[in-house]
DNA sequence: AACAGTCTCAACCGCCTCGAG
DNA sequence: TCTCGAGGCGGTTGAGACTGT
């Protein structure tokens, strides 16, 4: 049994909108407003069926669209937000005002898709490509970021422009990152604070990675004592309410599940993380990552307990702070750098 | 200048969700 | 509880713009 169209009817027109259908329907809904779409067409003089009135104007002619290029943050924040989500567009576009669903999606489709396969990321998983992928290495978000940053600190130039050198991006060990073979037809420039951030992350992720590896095992010593059990358990909730492919059967080889150990509800708002590192990151950089150190530390050692039965939004925005200071802590202050070589965490 | 190939994005299609009755 | 319809959502299409030769 098939359903009927929604759209049928003798004489109505379809494509292009026309700028006098544009200024019918602009004029109606100012005089009436939004709602009753399936009435719209006839009272507002539009051979058109009501779908196609409410996504002309929702997706084109509302008054507060925001239209034109994508800033390398709005960038940032879709290629996250997709990582955690996939394709609900609707959602993701919650997150990046004045977007429209459509607008998000077709920019993924058009741009953001294609730089992630150029640069041998699965869109779709945020996963190295089967002919990248090292079966032994556990890919995370934070292993993302290292291209993510190297990409996100881009930004299109036209196609006819020249294509700048990346040569400012390097890993830990000062060599070069890989960025995969940019298409001749994107160009690219760097920008936005941001971005530093997450290339100051991508430097380190590595390292931060086998941390947090050690941490699981219940294996990591650091200068400080931060290898107590209670700080295992925080690390395991907190990696795990942030890494989206947290529930993937690699983590589940490593019996990381916090979910299932701690019984705890993950319903986690990925994107309130990227929101408050763009906010936050923008306001203040230096200044935040000395400040509030110690703040956050002591949160680190605080009753974890009280972490493990935290569900409601405002807990979580507690659980955004402590991570976003925990992980300040990580970049500026972990001993351990991976040594590709001997697979293992040297001292810094 | 002309043509072919590629890219972009507005618009459409069909299914889903949810609230009213 | 069920049905129905409006609105929402994600996938897809195709016309027009753009680029390379």
């Amino acid at each position: 049994m098939s359903r009927k169209p929604c759209c049928v009817g003798e004489g109505l027109k379809k494509g292009a909108w026309t700028i006098e259908e544009d200024k019918k329907l602009i004029s109606y809904i100012h005089e009436h407003g939004e709602g009753g779409w399936r009435d719209i067409p006839q009272k507002a003089g539009l051979k058109r069926c009501g779908k196609s009135c409410r996504l002309r104007w929702t997706n084109y002619l509302k008054p507060e669209i925001k239209r034109g290029e994508f800033s390398s943050e709005e960038e940032q924040i879709i290629i996250m937000l997709h990582a955690s989500r996939g394709n609900k567009w609707s959602a993701i576009a919650k997150h990046l005002p004045r977007r429209t669903d459509n607008e998000v999606k077709n920019y993924w489709n058009t741009h953001l898709k294609k730089r992630l396969i150029e640069q041998g990321i699965d869109p779709v998983t945020h996963k190295p490509l089967a002919s990248n992928s090292n079966p032994k290495v556990i890919t995370t978000p934070l292993e993302n970021l290292h291209s993510l940053a190297a990409s996100s600190s881009c930004k299109q130039y036209s196609r006819s422009s020249s294509m700048p050198s990346l040569s400012h991006l390097t890993n830990n060990d000062g060599t070069p990152v890989q960025v995969g073979s940019l298409s001749h037809k994107k160009r690219f420039k760097r920008s936005s604070s941001t971005s530093r951030l997450l290339n100051k992350v991508a430097t380190k992720a590595t390292s931060i990675k086998k941390i947090l590896s050690a941490s699981m095992d219940g294996n990591l010593r650091t200068t400080n004592g931060f290898s107590e059990q209670s700080s295992n358990v925080f690390l395991t909730n907190t990696l795990t309410e942030f890494d989206p492919f947290s529930q993937s059967p690699l983590y589940n080889e490593h019996e990381i599940n916090a979910n299932s150990d701690l019984g705890m509800d993950l319903g986690y708002d990925f994107s309130h993380f990227v929101e408050k590192l763009g906010r936050d990151h923008d306001h203040n950089e230096e200044n935040k990552m000395n400040m509030e150190y110690d703040h956050d530390h002591d949160l680190l050692m605080s009753d974890v307990s009280q972490e493990v039965s935290s569900t409601s939004v405002d807990d979580q925005d507690n659980m955004l702070g402590k991570f976003e200071g925990w992980s300040n802590y990580l970049i500026d202050h972990a001993d351990f750098v991976y040594d590709t070589e001997s697979d293992s965490l040297e001292k810094a």
